[in-house]
DNA sequence: AATGCGGGGCG
DNA sequence: CGCCCAGCATT
């Protein structure tokens, strides 16, 4: 049976008297402090973030001495580490603070919420470790927990789920006794127990009722769609014409289209024309005799973009005035009509715009 | 809902 | 190499 809010915190609070780490914006806490451990550790690692906050706390000790620092100089103690909208959004909200609340931190979560570059978890992350205020925080850390305890599978990123997990996580802070205590050892759990890869869910005290690790899904959670990444590819493509017909070649690579038939091609790393130097040492490849080329790129009939699932190609297309019969070459035929052929539709929005 | 924003660590 | 990290602003 799964545990109960109360049941769950008690756990996690057990565990986290064990297992807590001591970090140092957890000792002397003001909302300052806070605030420039949460925003430099936004997509950060605390082993990457730490020095940073260690030199920031140095140079500026106060929300006052940091309303008075330069941008340049916040950027300077900013490099290398990245997103560094951060730095700009901080000094920004320096100077909300200073206008808006007196030069003093405001103390509930709208106003919080309001301040340049805080969303709703650093909000409440704000809120709740220097105010004691109840407001969960949502993180990679939690998540992760959340997802697994509940055996959220869907898209996490999606809205519906992203709520969902959100409110699981309210709840549990509904029934916490410290927010501050229980927001931290959400993300301690998560960090160090419910980590991503090899979680240490032989140790965990959830283990008997954690339901991604109860149906073997702790792999598999928290699940986001891949994205399908897109490559771009130049191609430059020879349009080579006579009585005979247009000369084509049929794809055998390893490549998309493989199969179909499709104009002899150059492809390059850029949209911009082969010079013909290129060209020319090209032309073995597509064993094409030098000779028979009289001029590479006589004039551009065409240039266009395709989207396929996995790639964006951007085509240019050459008219190429050559004096030899090229399909000679095996790999080569012409051809007038195209019907009995397959080709990618690529070359049929060419064939199209060229009107023939 | 999707993207851009950085640099580092990990398997 | 792909994924993830104490996310947010912008579109």
């Amino acid at each position: 049976m799964i545990d109960t809010p109360k049941e769950f915190n008690l756990k996690l609070q057990q565990w986290h008297a064990l297992n807590e780490r001591d970090l140092p914006w957890k000792s002397n806490a003001n909302a300052y402090k806070i605030w420039l451990s949460e925003i430099i550790l936004q997509q950060t690692q605390v082993k990457q973030g730490t020095p940073y906050y260690l030199n920031f706390v140095k140079k500026y000790p106060d929300i006052q001495s940091f309303i008075k620092a330069d941008l340049d100089d916040i950027l300077a103690l900013w490099k290398g580490l990245g997103y560094y909208s951060r730095a700009r959004n901080m000094y920004e909200a320096a100077q909300q603070i200073n206008e808006t609340f007196d030069g003093l931190f405001p103390n509930n979560y709208q106003d919080i919420l309001a301040l340049k570059g805080i969303g709703k978890y650093t909000a409440a992350a704000i809120a709740s470790f220097a105010y004691e205020l109840p407001h969960a925080v949502v993180d990679g850390n939690v998540i992760r927990l959340i997802t697994r305890y509940y055996g959220i599978t869907g898209d996490y990123t999606r809205r519906a789920t992203m709520s969902k997990i959100e409110s699981l996580a309210q709840k549990l802070m509904d029934h916490a006794i410290l927010p501050s205590s229980h927001n931290q050892a959400m993300m301690d759990f998560g960090a160090l127990q419910c980590k991503p890869s090899n979680p240490l869910c032989q140790s965990c005290p959830f283990n008997n009722q954690c339901i991604a690790y109860l149906n073997n899904q702790v792999d598999k959670i928290p699940f986001k769609t891949p994205k399908i990444k897109k490559t771009t590819r130049y191609f430059h493509y020879l349009v080579l014409m006579n009585h005979k017909g247009i000369i084509l070649k049929q794809r055998t690579n390893e490549d998309i289209w493989k199969g179909l038939f499709d104009l002899p091609m150059i492809e390059s790393d850029s949209s911009k024309p082969p010079s013909e130097e290129t060209f020319f040492s090209i032309l073995p490849s597509l064993k094409i005799k030098k000779t028979c080329i009289e001029r590479p790129i006589k004039r551009i009939l065409d240039t266009r973009k395709h989207i396929l699932t996995h790639q964006i190609i951007f085509a240019n297309y050459y008219e190429v005035s050559s004096t030899c019969d090229i399909s000679q070459n095996e790999n080569f035929q012409y051809f007038k009509n195209l019907g009995t052929i397959g080709y990618p539709s690529l070359f049929s929005k060419f064939l199209k715009g060229q009107d023939l």
